[in-house]
DNA sequence: TTGACACAGATTGTTAACAATGCAGAACTT
DNA sequence: AAGTTCTGCATTGTTAACAATCTGTGTCAA
């Protein structure tokens, strides 16, 4: 499990349940067991998190603000399903804001930020070597998020983490079923440049990363099992 | 009047209304027409808006998960009011986010993007001249959404919006009484920094203008008004 | 005068019933 | 058989009443 419990989505408000289950569903999301276009109807939630339909609904319209669930009037909400204009969007943003958060870090890291990437690498690696690809999809996204945290900044922090959440479904929808969730070794040697002390490394690692991911992806291409395909096929056989 | 108001929050759900109350609270927020700490009482919204209590509540959820407004258990919603650590990270994420804006846009930025950044300098500075404060403000910060709306890129654009509306918040609050909304010209240099094709100069312009806003704040003393203050006041006299 | 306490009013939070909409299947027509 | 319309069911959207909490005021005792 990974420990970006403590801060979640900062909202300050207290709200145990309603914050549950909108952690739950962005978890879910970000491991890649809430696939894209998945109904989230109202009574399903009711039932799995035992709380009213308010608080369900309130759930639902948070996790809309946010990009990673499609409200549809009198339809219901759906998991969302960016387009591939969106996917470019965010690729964009990635690498705009992440060079920035890695060129600063190259310029003054602290030891702590250091050893807690170093250690999140380690944990990457067991989840590779074990095959749990479940952890190794999460633990990919969570790394970029601990590169933000090490500048101690939550806004930054949100913004990153909206940003990668978003990028689970992207890969979801437009990955190939080659290796596209292979860092393998770039997270490590991003660590690396960032120790150099070397910011112009620092920012080639991780454009390299970013776009080697995005590369993975087939966004020109037509999205996977489009809804259309089912009407299409039932109508023609 | 901004022409912010075509792309807006980009959320796709089709709310006439409830967008309509969100985007007025946004602009007053960002026009410093709404100050910090401001109680926004359901009844009041909804008398004002003419709409019913749900939408009202839904509208400050969504303003609340952007950090404009906080919500209190039981106690209501009020203007958000960050704390200087809050400023410092909002500045600090700015910093990051928008030198990287600026350097992409010296590399490659359109004919169209140029033209829209200067006719909108020019609307500042006749506001300057009619002396508009409101107008003033509201302006100095939209230059900023326009600098990333030259990417084409709503979310990217969407992040900077509300970051921007965000420091509103934190001018209001620690803005000293010396003309803290004085970017004068430095929104023209940037402009020119940015046509001159140079990434460095670009991003020298616009960490130089943040800096130099961030430092006509008074984030080290205490904030305006707090609320101790009067019951301190009502108390020893 | 100061402090604690209790009460009334106002405001927010929650629930449940109702209305409206969309969806799927049946029946009907051609 | 294909297409269309209609009807019933399921789901979502809205409203209004109710419950819970907070705030301010007034009273009382020290």
């Amino acid at each position: 499990m990974t420990n970006q419990a403590e801060d979640k989505l900062d909202t300050l408000r207290t709200d145990p349940d309603e914050q549950m289950i909108v952690d739950r569903i962005y978890s879910a999301v970000m491991e890649q067991k809430l696939a894209p276009r998945t109904k989230l109807s109202e009574l399903a939630l009711c039932e799995t998190f035992g709380v009213g339909r308010m608080r369900v609904r309130r759930a639902l319209l948070l996790l809309s603000s946010q990009g990673i669930v499609d409200l549809q009037s009198n339809r219901g909400a759906y998991v969302a399903c960016p387009s591939a204009d969106e996917a470019r969007e965010v690729f964009v943003a990635r690498l705009m804001i992440e060079t920035g958060i890695v060129r600063e870090l190259a310029r003054d890291v602290g030891e702590t930020g250091v050893q807690t990437l170093r250690a999140h690498v380690e944990k990457e690696e067991v989840a590779r070597q074990n095959d749990d690809r479940t952890e190794i999809i999460s633990l990919s996204g969570a790394f970029h998020v601990e590169l933000a945290r090490c500048h101690e900044n939550s806004v930054l922090t949100r913004v990153v983490r909206e940003l990668v959440t978003r990028t689970s479904l992207i890969v979801a929808l437009f990955g190939t079923n080659q290796a596209s969730t292979c860092p393998d070794d770039e997270h490590a040697s991003i660590i690396d440049a960032i120790v150099s002390g070397d910011p112009q490394s620092a920012e080639d690692a991780i454009r390299h990363h970013l776009l080697h991911v995005q590369n993975s992806l087939d966004l020109e291409q037509t999205q996977k099992a489009e809804p259309d395909l089912v009407k299409i096929l039932t109508g023609r056989m």
